[in-house]
DNA sequence: GGCGGCTCATTGTTCGGACAACCTGACATC
DNA sequence: GATGTCAGGTTGTCCGAACAATGAGCCGCC
């Protein structure tokens, strides 16, 4: 079992972590079971425990051990996680044209989660802070979307902010409250824009339209604020990538095991 | 400057890096400059070199530095990266139905990429194999798109095969040649759906309708699918989810310097 | 039975040392 | 000027050793 001295340019920790890995995806080592001890590893491959440490280094980033002090190494995949991700350098990258549009808010009211136009969390005759209104590119008089922010009570202060206008509402919450967005929530779908919001978009009734939801979660697993954008469908597409990446993607919060 | 041996109980590998991400931070080591030599940082820091090691390692997962063997230690960022991404277990969880659904073929054809539909890269007189047809969900009569899969010709073998109607044609054009996605690009917009498709999707002609144009691209960098979903506004929307994510985030394949 | 403390196995951290691999720049050579 | 060679410096790899921190299980006490 001790490595063979010929064959081998590469280091030796990585020798040692494709055999571990070999034996992981063989069923030699089963997934939940514990790899064999460092000491036990040094013995069998005859090297020192800072190479086999090393060696399982590599495959706690490829995802496919965990390593518990005091306890052990434990398998916890047969092979490398693949997963594709959308990636963006900041939220303003949702929307790729966040810098070139302007806001124009057309009114400011308290609203009922209950009766919002917008599905949001919690208790349905919860006060929400509403901003409604347009959003323009350049000097074109045409809307690009006709928008409505949802804005917890607790965070409506930044709603009268003088730069409201020009910052994300989601950003000024950020900032003012010391809170951080986790995650975003999406919903694409399509609409039929009718009524007052046709008139205001320069469009006629029944116009097919772009409908995003946006929910905003906190750090604290809070929703502290939630966007809907209307766009005619001739104004406005959403693009996106997904690349392919390999390694380490938790699934979830919980632990494995 | 040797570290105090008061008020941590931390490793000692985490202070140093702490320090050093700190004084990257504050621009005592601007971004492009080097990092001092791992052996002058044990003496400054009175640590073994082990230590530095471990230390520039969290260093190196942050994207703070890079390291290059026989030159030295750069500095890469000041401040960590921060990134969302929207994660996929896999390729066909962009479409969350993907597995209670069926299609159904109506049409195989071979059409020039500038006659399509969707917008297919390359030359316009290119010739692509195109699959269209409807997608069911359970035994519901009422389809939940209208679809059309383009197929470079030189994979379009996979349009005869026995699972065609089963199995993503992205999925068998992997399976069968052995290539392998790196990105999917996706473009989703709001249109009417008229005519033909109206009918086909027993929708009254102009009704809103959700378009998803997916372009395929593998690891050659060859766009080998381009698939077109037409899907009416009630029956179907895209949710997803981005997840704040710290640390190395490449944001090319560009090397920095 | 349940709780607390003890022991023991295992990984985490840190030291000191040695040589290999690699890059850069200076120098010699053609 | 272009090319090859060499020396020096820097990170990469590997060894041996020791102690700390942690978690699981055992055991005794209440």
């Amino acid at each position: 079992m001790p490595l063979s001295v010929f064959e081998d340019k590469r280091p030796l920790y990585q020798t040692v972590a494709e055999r571990l890995s070999t034996a992981i995806e063989e069923g030699t080592y089963p997934v939940g079971s514990m790899l064999p001890t460092e000491a036990e590893l040094c013995e069998r491959f005859g090297v020192s425990r800072q190479t086999i440490r090393e060696a399982t280094r590599l495959l706690l980033q490829l995802g496919l051990v965990s390593r518990h002090q005091g306890v052990g190494t434990r398998v916890e995949r047969a092979t490398v996680a693949e997963t594709y991700v959308q990636r963006l350098g900041a939220l303003p990258d949702i929307w790729q044209y966040v810098k070139e549009t302007r806001r124009k808010v057309l009114r400011v009211a308290d609203v009922a989660a209950g009766r919002a136009r917008a599905p949001l969390p919690g208790d349905p005759s919860r006060r929400w802070r509403v901003l409604e209104g347009l959003r323009f590119v350049g000097d074109e008089t045409k809307p690009i979307a006709w928008t409505q922010i949802y804005v917890l009570p607790g965070y409506a202060a930044v709603t009268d902010a003088k730069n409201r206008d020009a910052v994300p509402i989601y950003s000024l919450i950020e900032r003012r409250f010391g809170i951080k967005t986790q995650s975003v929530r999406q919903e694409i779908s399509a609409v039929a824009i009718t009524g007052e919001m046709a008139s205001l978009l320069h469009v006629t009734g029944g116009s097919p339209g772009l409908s995003v939801l946006r929910q905003y979660v906190s750090t604290q697993d809070e929703v502290f604020e939630v966007s809907l954008s209307i766009h005619p469908a001739d104004r406005y597409h959403y693009t996106m990538q997904l690349d392919l990446s390999l390694g380490r993607h938790p699934v979830g919060v919980a632990e494995p095991g």
